[in-house]
DNA sequence: CCGCATCGATACGATAGCGTAACGAAATTG
DNA sequence: CAATTTCGTTACGCTATCGTATCGATGCGG
């Protein structure tokens, strides 16, 4: 439970976003990031399907996102050895550390607000 | 001043992210949110470099997303009488209403938070 | 004036993402 | 087992954005 000014909202919306792109090369999308934050916060199992689900998406658009993130070595994909249809996204450990930052990114703007 | 947990900073821009790419069709890259957020939160005037310069990107990049932006009504651009190089980029209606919109969305979120 | 700097836009080839449709592999069903 | 469904991926044509380089227009300084 947050409360928010509107203010605070968009100024927070702000920092972040002009930090995110100052520092961050990789530009991700916002789809990129919605998946990967889904990925990493929601517990597993993770599945193409499940995801386009979630997010009101296609299916290519997830293989593609899991594409690009894994070249970034954000995630990583798996068969399911019970049912052989399935992949399973699996979370790494640059992955946990690219959204540590994005937290700490977040709290230290949220810090630095000035409402 | 914000305090923010680790935790409720990543499961705000899960959240978020999530309900603005259910519901937004319009799929705004992080740049142009970031530029957008940039002419509507800071004073004027803006200028294609100036903002090129906040973002640390090129020009082109300021360029092409406001095109884009222009096309759904988000921003306009103007001369700079004053000095006929420059081009100075005004607010909307529709922008202000599409932040506004997106600032209710972050408090909407951050009130649901569940941390 | 006339060079020179500055501004935003444009051209260019390359890359990434999109939606629709179809595919092969694997599981389920009757 | 054959027929069907389900799953993720790939193919296709299209559009948007990318970075670099250059452009025309405008202002400025000697």
């Amino acid at each position: 439970m947050l409360e928010l000014t509107a203010s605070q909202a968009l100024g927070l919306w702000h920092s972040v976003s002009l930090q995110q792109v100052r520092l961050d090369g990789r530009d991700l999308s916002l789809r990129q990031l919605a998946i990967l934050l889904e990925i990493y916060l929601v517990p597993p199992p993770h599945t193409v399907r499940g995801l386009a689900a979630r997010l009101g998406v296609t299916k290519p658009v997830i293989t593609r996102a899991l594409d690009t993130m894994g070249e970034l070595g954000l995630v990583t994909r798996e068969r399911d050895e019970r049912d052989r249809r399935n992949v399973v996204i699996k979370r790494t450990i640059n992955g946990a550390l690219y959204l540590e930052k994005l937290g700490d990114l977040i709290i230290a703007q949220g810090r630095a607000l000035t409402p």
